[in-house]
RNA sequence: GUCUCCGUAGCUCAGCCGGAUAGAGCACCAGAUUCCUAAUCUGGGGGCCGUGGGUUCGAAUCCCGCCGGGGACACCA
C-alpha cells in the first residue's frame, strides 16, 4: 500500500480516463502524470492527462481537462477542479486527504516514505571496492557514502537489497604490495640493504612507500622471526616468502578498511574476493560461455588516436566483441603474459551476481572509470540473454577538500595526503556522510571542513539537525505539561484547527516524501534526500519563526488542548520523517542541540 | 582525435526520462528583536538557464552543431 497521496490521485484520474475514453491505449495512460503543484494558486497537485490523452480522442485538451474535472469532481477526496493554461487538470483536494497524513506518518514512524515501487526485485549495489593495497582516502569517502545511501534508498523504494565489496586481490597491484610489505618485513629484522638497492630488485621498482605498511612487517617479524629472508637478511627467493608476506598484508589492508568503513557507518552484506572467483575458474567459465556465444575472437585492435602510448605496438589479442553491444571498440580479455585483464575477472564477477540472482546491478565508481562504462554494460547485456538483468553505473566525481579557504592537496608525495580516518576525527561521521550527499555525484564537489562544522543555516547539515532538536524539545516541554506526546494518541487527535499556511505548507512538504523516495530510486540519486530534508527543516524553520509574531502559532497553546494535540501531532510526523530521511543517509538524528 | 561529465543570479549549487511566472543558501539593500532554543528572523532587488539550430501544444530539461572547463582513452585496477 502507497502512501504516496500523488499515486492515489494519479490512480483517480487515470480510472476517469478508463470511464470515459475506455478505448485509450496503455502506452499513453502511463504517460499520466499528477505531481504537486509548484504555485498553491494552481491547487494541490495538477496533472497533464488531458494534454497528452485528448489528441488521440481528436479533443481539444481543455474540453477533454473538463470531462475528466466532473468525473473527479464526484469523488469525495476532490474539493474541487480546474482547467488552466493549455490543459492542466489543477487539482484541490479535500483538506482530510492533506491532513491524513500526519496520522499515517504516525502510525508508520520511520517507515514512512517506504514503497513498494521496486516489488522485491533483487538490487545489488556495489561500491568502495578499493584496493587493499592502503587506507581510505577521501576519494573511497564519496563512494562510500554515495553507494551506501543509495542501497539504503533502494530498500525504502521497495527492493531486495545487497550491498557488495569485491576486494580487488589478484591484479599487478597486489603483488606490488607484497613486494613493499616484504621491505618493511626487512626493516623490521634489521636488514643492511637501502630502501633505494631494495626497490632496484623489485621487478617494476617498489611501490606503496607508506608508513602503514610497517605494522604489516612487524606482524611478520613477529610471527615468522628471521625465517622469510636469508642469513644476511637480505630478500630471498619470493617462492620462499611470497604467499605468507601477501596473505598478511591482505589481511592487515582489509582490518584496516573495514575499520574505517565501520568508523563510517558503512557496512556489507557481503565482500567478494576477485581471487577466490579466478582460483574457482569463474573467469575461465565465462570466457567459455562466450565463446560458444560467438563473441570472443583474436584480433588487433587500432591504435588509439592522438597521442600514442610510449611502448604502443601492434598486438593480436582475445577481444570480447563489446562493439555488438553498443561499445566503441572491441575491448582485450587476456593481457601479453596470459593472464587475465581486470575486464575479463569484471565480467566473471558480473555474471556471479547475476547467478546469484541481481536482476538490477548498480556500481559506484570513481569518475576515473567512466571510460569503463560502456564495456561492462556490453559484458553485462551479453551475458544477461534474455534475462531483464542489467547494469547501471554511478560514476562519483573528485572531492577537493578545502579547510580555512584554501585548498588541502591530496598528495602521497608531499605528505598532505587526506585519509578517510582523518577526516572523520575532523568531521564527525554524520555530518561527512550529509555533506557528502549535498552534491549530485557526478558533479565535482568541494568539500568545505569549516561549513561543514559550522552552527549556521550554510550547514545544512546543522540545519536539518536543529530542526529535528527543535521538535523534539516541544515535544519534551508537551511531556512536561503531561500531554500525550505517544505517536498512538497523537494520531487520533482532531487536526482540522491546522490550517495556517505555514503549516499547511509544512504538511504539504511532508506528504511529498514518498514520492520523493520513489522518484531518487528511480534516478539512482540519493542526494534528493539532502535537499529534500534541508527543504523541510526549511519550512518547520519557518512555522517556528512565525511563532514568534504570532502567538497562535506556537506549538503550546495553554489554553487551547486540542489545538495544542495537533501541532504536537504535526511537530511528532516532522520529526519522524527528518529521521526517516537521515536514516536512509546514514545520519544518526540528535535530540538537542545545547 | 574519440568518448564522457559539466556550463543556471555576483558566488556555491538545486531543478533535467518535456509542463504553467526557473528555485535555495551566501553576498547586497530595507526592516524586526521582552518569544516553545536568536545557534537570528521578515521582506526586497538580482537571470538571453554557455551559444546556434531542431523536435512539439509546450524545452533549463530531449536531439544535432559550436564555444569553454574537468575526466577517460591496448597490454593498470
Amino acid at each position: 500500500m502507497s502512501n504516496n497521496i500523488y499515486t492515489i490521485f494519479r490512480n483517480y484520474v487515470v480510472d476517469a480516463v478508463k470511464q470515459i475514453a475506455p478505448q485509450t491505449p496503455q502506452s499513453l495512460l502511463a504517460k499520466i502524470d499528477v505531481s504537486p503543484t509548484k504555485d498553491p494558486a494552481h491547487g494541490d497537485m495538477a496533472s497533464n492527462v488531458a494534454l497528452v490523452v485528448s489528441g488521440s480522442l481528436k479533443l481539444a485538451p481543455k474540453v477533454f481537462a473538463a470531462q475528466i474535472a466532473e468525473v473527479l469532481n464526484a469523488n469525495p477526496a476532490v474539493l474541487s477542479t480546474a482547467v488552466a493554461g493549455p490543459g492542466f487538470l489543477n487539482i484541490f483536494a479535500h483538506k482530510s486527504v492533506l491532513l491524513a497524513v500526519l496520522p499515517d506518518i504516525l502510525r508508520e514512524h520511520e517507515a514512512y516514505g517506504a514503497s513498494t515501487l521496486g516489488n522485491r526485485v533483487v538490487v545489488n549495489v556495489e561500491y568502495v571496492s578499493a584496493n587493499p593495497t592502503g587506507p581510505m582516502h577521501i576519494g573511497h569517502c564519496r563512494g562510500a557514502v554515495v553507494g551506501d545511501a543509495l542501497a539504503n534508498l533502494m530498500a525504502k523504494a521497495g527492493y531486495s537489497v545487497t550491498k557488495e565489496y569485491l576486494i580487488n586481490d589478484a591484479g599487478g597491484q597486489v603483488i606490488a604490495l607484497a613486494w613493499a610489505a616484504y621491505w618493511r618485513y626487512l626493516e623490521a629484522i634489521g636488514t643492511s640493504l637501502t630502501e633505494e638497492e631494495y626497490s632496484a630488485r623489485v621487478p617494476g621498482g617498489m611501490q606503496y612507500r607508506g608508513e602503514y605498511l610497517i605494522p604489516v612487517g612487524e606482524k611478520l617479524a613477529a610471527d615468522h622471526g628471521q625465517s622469510l629472508a636469508t642469513a644476511t637478511k637480505e630478500n630471498a627467493d619470493p617462492s620462499i616468502w611470497f604467499e605468507t608476506v601477501r596473505e598478511c598484508a591482505l589481511s592487515m589492508m582489509m582490518t584496516g578498511i573495514r575499520e574505517d568503513l565501520d568508523l563510517l557507518g558503512v557496512y556489507f552484506d557481503r565482500f567478494s574476493s576477485e581471487r577466490d572467483l579466478v582460483l574457482k575458474g569463474a573467469t575461465d567459465a565465462t570466457i567459455e560461455k562466450l565463446t560458444a556465444m560467438g563473441l570472443i575472437y583474436n584480433g588487433t585492435l587500432e591504435p588509439p588516436k592522438g597521442k600514442l602510448p610510449d611502448d604502443w605496438e601492434p598486438r593480436e589479442q582475445m577481444l570480447f566483441r563489446a562493439t555488438q553491444f553498443g561499445d566503441d571498440v572491441d575491448r582485450p580479455l587476456r593481457k601479453s603474459d596470459g593472464s587475465n585483464t581486470y575486464f575479463a575477472n569484471d565480467i566473471a564477477y558480473h555474471a556471479d551476481k547475476m547467478a546469484r540472482g541481481a536482476e538490477i546491478m548498480i556500481d559506484v565508481w570513481g569518475a576515473d572509470h567512466g571510460g569503463y562504462v560502456s564495456r561492462m554494460q556490453a559484458a553485462t547485456k551479453a551475458l544477461a540473454g534474455e534475462s531483464k538483468a542489467h547494469l547501471d553505473v554511478v560514476l562519483c566525481q573528485i572531492v577537493k577538500v578545502l579547510k580555512g579557504g584554501e585548498l588541502v592537496r591530496m598528495s602521497k608525495r608531499a605528505g598532505t595526503f587526506i585519509t578517510l580516518r582523518d577526516l572523520l576525527e575532523e568531521v564527525g561521521r554524520d555530518a561527512v556522510r550529509f555533506t557528502m550527499l549535498t552534491r549530485k555525484s557526478d558533479a565535482q564537489m568541494d568539500f568545505d571542513i569549516d561549513q561543514a562544522i559550522a552552527q549556521t543555516r550554510e550547514n545544512p547539515v546543522f540545519y536539518v539537525q536543529y530542526a529535528h532538536a527543535r521538535c523534539r524539545s516541544v515535544l519534551r516541554a508537551a511531556a512536561e505539561q503531561q500531554i500525550d506526546t505517544s505517536a498512538e494518541s497523537l494520531a487520533q487527535a482532531d487536526l482540522s484547527s491546522l490550517e495556517n499556511e505555514a503549516e499547511i505548507a509544512l504538511i504539504r512538504r511532508l506528504a511529498g516524501w514518498p514520492r520523493l523516495v520513489e522518484q531518487a530510486a528511480l534516478a539512482r540519486e540519493p542526494h534528493r534526500i539532502a535537499f529534500f530534508l534541508y527543504e523541510l527543516a526549511g519550512d518547520f524553520h519557518m512555522l517556528w519563526n512565525r511563532g514568534r509574531d504570532d502567538s497562535t502559532l506556537r506549538f503550546l497553546q495553554a489554553e487551547h488542548p486540542a489545538a495544542t494535540r495537533a501541532k504536537i501531532a504535526l511537530v511528532s510526523a516532522t520529526a519522524m520523517v527528518i529521521r526517516s530521511g537521515l536514516a536512509v543517509m546514514g545520519v544518526a538524528p540528535v535530540e538537542e542541540m545545547r
